[in-house]
RNA sequence: GCGCCUAUAGCUCAGCGGACAGAGCAUCGGUCUUCGGAACCGAGGGUCGUGGGUUCGAAUCCCUCUAGGCGCGCCA
């Protein structure tokens, strides 16, 4: 754990430590103690840190809390990364960093390297995030960009906070949708032969279909229409759905985003699990058989209506995969912690997929659904249609080859999941220059360049002495740098990878206006060399960051 | 009708129980211009959707209402 965190778990013990002293020697009375919070102030003459604590304690004490800060404060012995710990009115307690300390960490940074900016708050708990999971029916568009996005930036921050994290696209290859895209596919192919052929009234009318179907064609030929009907639909359908995964992996290689394991649904069913999992909760009491379906009802576990499992026809819905899907992340690959990221129009499954899981008699926390709102693509003032199932799109990848990656990722980081976002291109180009993007880069490719400069001149900065780190625009650089661990710590927890974005920021910003003001390859060879290791340091860290957010760190632009 | 998300500066958004509500863009004004000006500094601009409530303290929690988005299938 680095030292800064350490510091500030050591504060929240101290204050744990001294209220309990305090209550004992009667000072405060008996009251259970609130959670101990250490936030930033937002003005820096209240120090590094502060503490709201003596205000809560006021309400159940009764007593002043200027006065129950002055009794804690009395009991703590400041450690010596601490310089003075003040209370100010109306009862805070501030905490103020040393300065050489500060400077001291630096060496820390640079000690860390790469690792700068791992915790362990994970100790190997296990993992799994799975996003994106579109049907293959369809190319990808923006909204699974921004899963993808998340996902994989989630997935980078828990393994850097300590957690084992496997990703996983869930595929599913098996289905009435599959079934749907399939009989499309065959329509198409025989109207790319001449046939006459009509398109299945639940058919993809995207254009994409034609594309799809043509090429099977140009590699094909008319083999497919040598197969009776009932034989060339699937076998058609395969191919065409193997080429549908090639492309989404190709769109989201694109994007930067990866995954450890590409699930098929259907080997649910060829692998027992569905059936296990039905067993479970046929023991347990929440199958029911009726009107010629099966459902699942579990109202005693907070859901409002039951579900259908099986059709009347016998065939399973997705909800059945999807049961059949989370038996096997829990119970047969047993990870800790399971999150699903989701687009908005999941939102109804939230409740029934928990449901499920507290009948599986797993506590439901360990389920975590992410819920990314629906992002609109737009030009200008036109808006572009993104119904997979009515018409033509412009697919994700399209939008990646128009705005870059790096922007792309940065665009649907700079939000949180909450929000709804429209994502305009022709703003998104306009705006490459002054992009925030660029910004966080270019500062990046000053540093690289700075370090360049020192490099040509033969200076040998690793006996710098950081101990001259002492002005403002130093100090302030080195205490947003040391943030880093503590935006992972808060970025696992809450699993909001937006922050990352405005700290990125935050810190290009703390380093440019550093930068104009402080020289740092000058005359003074004892302070360039001190200031190349702060500059080195800032580097690391805002490079760890981009990686966070899959962007790359470009040495020159 | 019910459920979830959203409403904060002209625009796009942070902040989600604490000390004077922030950033980027846009607008206006300035800087240095020997390490990358894709930079820096400053200014103006906000009844935090509405109305109640809880609290020593609310943009933040609870309720009402309004507006927008998404759901409420033997689709996924």
């Amino acid at each position: 754990m680095s030292g800064i965190l350490r510091l500030r778990h050591a504060l929240i013990k101290l204050l744990t430590e001294a209220v309990s002293e305090a209550q004992q020697q009667g000072k405060l009375p008996a009251v259970t103690l609130p959670e101990v919070l250490l936030e930033h102030p937002r003005y820096a003459e209240h120090g590094d840190y502060a503490c709201s604590l003596a205000l809560k304690l006021a309400r159940t004490t009764g007593l002043v809390p200027l006065a129950i800060a002055k009794d804690i404060v009395g009991l703590i012995t400041p450690p010596p990364e601490i310089s003075q710990i003040a209370v100010a009115p109306p009862g805070f307690i501030n905490f103020m960093l040393k300065d050489n300390w500060l400077a001291s960490q630096v060496e820390e940074i640079l000690a860390a390297g790469d690792g700068y900016g791992s915790i362990d708050m994970g100790r190997g708990s296990w993992v799994q995030v799975e996003f994106v999971s579109v049907n293959p029916t369809g190319p990808l568009h923006v909204g699974h960009g921004r899963g993808g996005v998340l996902g994989s930036t989630l997935a980078n921050v828990l393994a850097s906070a300590g957690y084992k994290v496997e990703t996983e696209y869930y595929l599913n290859d098996a289905g009435s949708q599959i079934d749907a895209f399939q009989r499309t596919l065959y329509a198409r192919y025989q109207q790319g032969l001449g046939t006459d052929a009509e398109m299945p009234a639940d058919g993809y009318l995207g254009s994409y279909m034609v594309d799809l179907a043509s090429e099977i064609i140009a590699q094909e030929k008319d083999s497919f229409l040598k197969l009776p009907e009932d034989e060339a639909v699937p076998a058609l359908g395969r191919v065409g759905l193997a080429k549908m995964v090639t492309q989404i992996k190709a769109a989201l290689e694109q994007l930067g985003v990866k995954f450890d394991v590409w699930f098929s649904e259907q080997s649910l069913y060829d692998k027992g699990q569905y059936d296990k999992a039905m067993a479970r909760l046929s023991q347990g009491g929440y199958i029911s058989q009726r009107e010629g379906a099966v459902w699942f009802g579990a109202t005693a576990l907070g859901e409002d209506k039951a579900n259908v499992v099986v059709r009347g026809d016998g065939s399973p819905t997705y909800f059945a995969s999807d049961i059949a899907y989370h038996y096997n992340k829990f119970v047969e690959r047993k990870f800790d912690t399971v999150i699903n990221i989701w687009g908005a129009d999941h939102q109804g499954h939230v409740p029934r997929m928990k449901a499920v899981i507290a009948a599986l008699d797993i506590n439901p926390e360990r389920l975590k659904v992410i819920i990314s709102q629906l992002v609109t693509l737009r030009r200008g003032d036109e808006l572009i249609r993104v119904s997979k199932r009515s018409g033509d799109i412009i697919t994700l990848s399209e939008v990646i080859d128009e705005v870059g990656r790096d922007a792309c990722r940065f665009f649907f980081l700079a939000r949180s999941a909450d929000s709804q976002m429209d994502f305009d291109l022709e703003l998104a180009k306009k705006q490459s220059e002054d992009n925030p993007v660029y910004y966080v880069q270019y500062a990046h490719a000053r540093i690289a360049s700075i370090l360049r400069l020192a490099e040509e001149r033969g200076i040998d900065f690793s006996g710098g002495d950081v101990s001259l780190l002492t002005t403002e625009p130093e100090l302030s650089l080195i205490r947003k740098a040391l943030l880093l661990p503590e935006i992972v710590e808060v970025v696992a927890t809450t699993l909001e990878p937006h922050h990352l974005a405005y700290y990125a920021q935050d810190l290009a910003t703390v380093f440019h206006s550093f930068y104009k003001q402080c020289r740092v390859v000058s005359e003074d060879e004892v302070l360039s060399q001190a200031r190349l290791k702060l500059v080195k340091a800032t580097q690391i860290v805002l490079a760890r960051t981009l990686h966070l957010m899959g962007m790359t760190a470009p040495e020159r632009m």
